[in-house]
DNA sequence: CGCGCGATTGAGTAATTTCAAATCTAGTGG
DNA sequence: CCACTAGATTTGAAATTACTCAATCGCGCG
């Protein structure tokens, strides 16, 4: 387990042995099984996870009982709410568990102290960010520019496995239409 | 112009004088004008942008001739196209002047360099990478689950400052909806 | 005054939603 | 192995929402 969040951390920064060891002591590994909830919404958040193994969505409850997904978090993925993990503020989404799931839980505090301890790794963390926020735009630009037929084809490209994996109610909830509009449009 | 720059990061992080004066060194403050373009789609992205004064838009022109916009960004703000930025890809985005605009131009290699020279700058551009994922989250969040309405009386409490200074039409490609929607929308 | 740009309005069309009902599928217990 | 159930998916029809295209209005500026 521990070697795949080396593996990620080393796509961007190198370490050594020594240097790892104390990267590693500011995570601990947790297991969590399908349907488990992670992070409650209106709750403070405590973790930044690494998922190493497994799946998780984050999604806004709305006062109507309409649920949002806004990320689906496979191996090799960061979730968390980051506004409220970051401000301290209460979470606007839940978090749970799609399937059974191991993933490395990193606290505010431990994030910070990683990075004093080892200035590199505040490297990998700003790189990490700039990377999701690229991500991010690339989304919004489908919002504003594209039909949902097509949102759905570009999902289908970027994350070709998670079709097999997530109930297709959850993907229209992602792609921002009704389950019964994604039916019809996934059948051309 | 400079104190600007300097309360900025110095909202985040402190700096001396001298420091201040490393990180300058860094940037290059240049003036454009209304119209004037910055960075051109399908060129490559030479400048990340500190805007002291002023007002862009980056926008995405589709092959069928329709422009998204997919960020303003006025005083305090940074814009560029992130990805191809960093990565040093060519740029999805066009991004012009909507007025008369002074902003700090810095390079891919000056930031590299100044993180290096000075490590607060590189929890600094962490911060600042986090704070923009933070607010593009919560964009798509009001993309998937919001109707066009409620996303403009959104944008009106965030920016209010912004109707009053670009066109309805921009604010309607913004949000994405057309500018006949976005004007039944205001009227109720 | 008259031009040009932005904003508005109207009418018809297309896309999406909602609600209800019908199917389909995987897992369970007998 | 079969019947049963819960969840997921699909389909239909009406209602809503947004889009397009065209025409009009309003205003600032030369």
């Amino acid at each position: 387990m521990k070697h795949k969040l080396r593996q990620q951390i080393e796509k961007i920064i190198s370490l050594t042995d020594e240097e790892f060891d104390v990267v590693l002591n500011h995570f601990q590994l947790k297991a969590f099984k399908k349907h488990q909830i992670v992070i409650h919404q209106d709750d403070y958040v405590k973790y930044d996870f690494y998922i190493a193994e497994g799946l998780m969505k984050s999604a806004n409850m709305k006062p109507d009982g309409k649920e949002h997904i806004v990320q689906f978090a496979m191996e090799d993925w960061w979730i968390t709410d980051p506004e409220a993990f970051h401000l301290g503020t209460k979470s606007k989404f839940t978090i749970d568990c799609l399937e059974d799931t191991k993933a490395f839980s990193l606290t505010l505090e431990n994030k910070e102290k990683l990075c004093k301890a080892i200035p590199k790794m505040e490297h990998f963390f700003r790189k990490k960010a700039t990377a999701g926020y690229i991500g991010l735009q690339k989304r919004i630009l489908c919002f504003i520019s594209s039909k949902a037929q097509d949102r759905y084809h570009n999902l289908l490209e970027e994350y070709p496995g998670l079709i097999q994996r997530v109930p297709k109610t959850l993907i229209a909830s992602y792609l921002g239409v009704s389950r019964e509009t994604l039916s019809r449009l996934a059948n051309e």
